[in-house]
DNA sequence: CCTTTGTAATGAATCGATTCATTTGTGAAC
DNA sequence: GTTCACAAATGAATCGATTCATTACAAAGG
């Protein structure tokens, strides 16, 4: 079983008594091959402990077997729950999903989009960071596709699949206004950010409608410890003026808001209540559970790659087409009515 | 600069004017090139947009530039930490890193293991699951290496990096004590975990030595939802036998607990202290800041990945070494001094 | 002026699997 | 008995870069 290190296909022809196309017919079609021989392969094969070269492979035959997947942040829940749903599809089309974590850094970005065109993968699913679309076009003019993803492609250029953050703000809101606030407050920030801008336009959109007007506290990012700062500076208004409920731009800064009013003496959801976005794991593990809008992590993932397998596989018909999820409210304690 | 769709190394020698020898020179040693042709090829090489492809070099020079890394559970922030630290060594040695997911699946861990094996990854970085370490040995003497990350290598036949759950424990207990804890428990489980049978003996230690007895609650897995189901129960013990603390197997299970007591009234650390393991950014990020074991995630991540490293450039004089951290206790507003 | 030494550059052979045009073999049909 | 159709098997050519033995050339030494 053990058989010398590196057996290559000619060794295995020859201890099966047959040619080496033969042996190459057993590993990618076998049915065309009669079963005595087929059989005779697979057990050279097994004696040998033969492991088929996948560079010999794919510089043959002119196409690999894998897919790249360039993320803003591996560590974010997100994005690995996103890149396990990709994953999963990758598998059912006997690929491999190579995950790479740009980490919010153009040059990263960069070096990963080199790998990824020298090592020849058949697509590419990314959330871009830095101005990578322009090379992208590049790269599906030779034959290495993309597809966008937590991010609605602008042009038709491209697939893409996202989340209607505009609905899902609207929907924060809204949500607040129906548990009783008089005076809700957004947090979150930069507005540079595509997603911030969106959900804080669709809770505008909502409080206006309603006639309520909303508070604004920008931030220079999402990160846990600028939601507990914010929350320090929202503890220690007056009663009066304190904003009665926060729609936080997503769970990090939810969950800074929820601590720092813990330490404050402010009650959730008596005094204020709090809505994140995005439902991850920890919103639902948080003390005070925490109502959250929930994307279909999982499924943006699939969908990502199916319909990147099908640029990959239909090529010249495809016409590209733009997913766009409605995100869902998910109801906690932490804007339970007061 | 665009260029025709997939120039090869022959093409930018014929338009450099110069053989496909020194092109290759240029990318591999272009030290030995003089400037003057140099300057030639690399400007080929941009005008043709040339890439080169990774399949042809590795099957020519017979060595990949890659490692494969395989965990437990990408959706675990360790693991994603852990394979950070990993990722950043072997970008210094201008290797990438190949992230897969066995998610706790034999099926998936043998299948990734296939695919690092035809992809001739230089090494691979495991967290066991199955049983592979015979398989491993067995990869090995083909000549790919192995490194066992957060798992001691019982024998001496591999580099393993892990952290001393026993003294994690110990610290854990010794903690409480400290704090005032006369009736202290340990929640989790399974024991066949030996990082949970560690984590409990180090605290059945510290407690046997200072002549305190401890509960012990067992769970089938160290998920959140045990957490709290343990957590139901304990809060529903008269206050006279209830644990007065509680040493949690990992941080999930101790956020589960923390939810709970919440929910039932349990003041923490007032009622019950409680400490964590692992130290997840979510264990200081609760709004009862845990208590935690903290593991040097990033630094496993590296020294596993040098270890590696050390192996596969030393190959015949290499000696197996297992490096064990000791983990340290962040001590937070869960234990607070009543 | 010839030889030696060393640096640059060359290009054919090579890595290991796949492909495909060709050959071989078998049974059915006439 | 011969022909035909079709399935199975063959093996040389091929993918694109790297390697390395060889050649070309220049400078230094005698």
């Amino acid at each position: 079983m053990p058989g010398g290190p590196g057996a290559k296909l000619k060794d295995v022809a020859a201890l099966a008594g047959v040619s080496v196309g033969t042996v190459s017919n057993v590993l990618n079609r076998p049915e065309q091959v009669s079963p005595d021989k087929r059989n005779r392969v697979l057990a050279a094969i097994d004696e040998l402990g033969f492991v088929r070269n996948e560079s010999a492979r794919s510089l043959r035959s002119g196409s690999t077997r894998s897919l790249g997947m360039l993320v803003l942040d591996v560590r974010n829940p997100f994005f690995t729950d996103v890149a396990m749903g990709a994953e999963n599809v990758a598998e059912d089309h006997k690929h491999s999903l190579i995950l790479a974590n740009s980490a919010e850094d153009s040059g990263r970005e960069q070096a990963y989009l080199d790998l990824f065109e020298q090592q020849r993968v058949q697509g590419i699913l990314i959330t871009p960071f830095g101005q990578v679309l322009e090379r992208l076009e590049t790269m599906r003019s030779r034959g290495i596709p993309s597809v966008l993803v937590d991010r609605l492609a602008r042009t038709d250029q491209f697939c893409s699949v996202s989340v209607d953050d505009v609905a899902g703000g609207k929907a924060a809101l809204a949500h607040l206004l129906d548990v009783g606030s008089v005076r809700p407050a957004f947090v979150g920030g930069p507005f540079t950010l595509q997603q911030v801008e969106d959900r804080y336009r669709g809770a505008a959109e909502a409080a206006e409608r309603a006639g309520v007007p909303i508070q604004l506290f920008e931030t220079p990012d999402l990160k846990f410890d600028r939601g507990r700062q914010v929350g320090d500076l929202i503890s220690k208004l007056e009663a009066a003026v304190r904003p009665d409920a926060v729609f936080a731009a997503n769970d990090q800064l939810a969950l800074g808001l929820l601590q720092s009013f813990a330490a404050n003496g402010v009650r959730v959801p008596e005094d204020i209540a709090i809505v994140g976005f995005d439902d991850i794991d920890f919103a639902s593990q948080s003390s005070i559970p925490l109502t959250s809008i929930s994307q279909p992590r999982q499924l943006i993932g699939e969908r990502a790659a199916e319909l990147l397998f099908d640029e990959i596989n239909d090529q010249p018909g495809h016409v590209h087409s733009q997913v766009v999820f409605t995100p869902e409210l998910v109801a906690r304690q932490s804007t339970r009515r007061r």
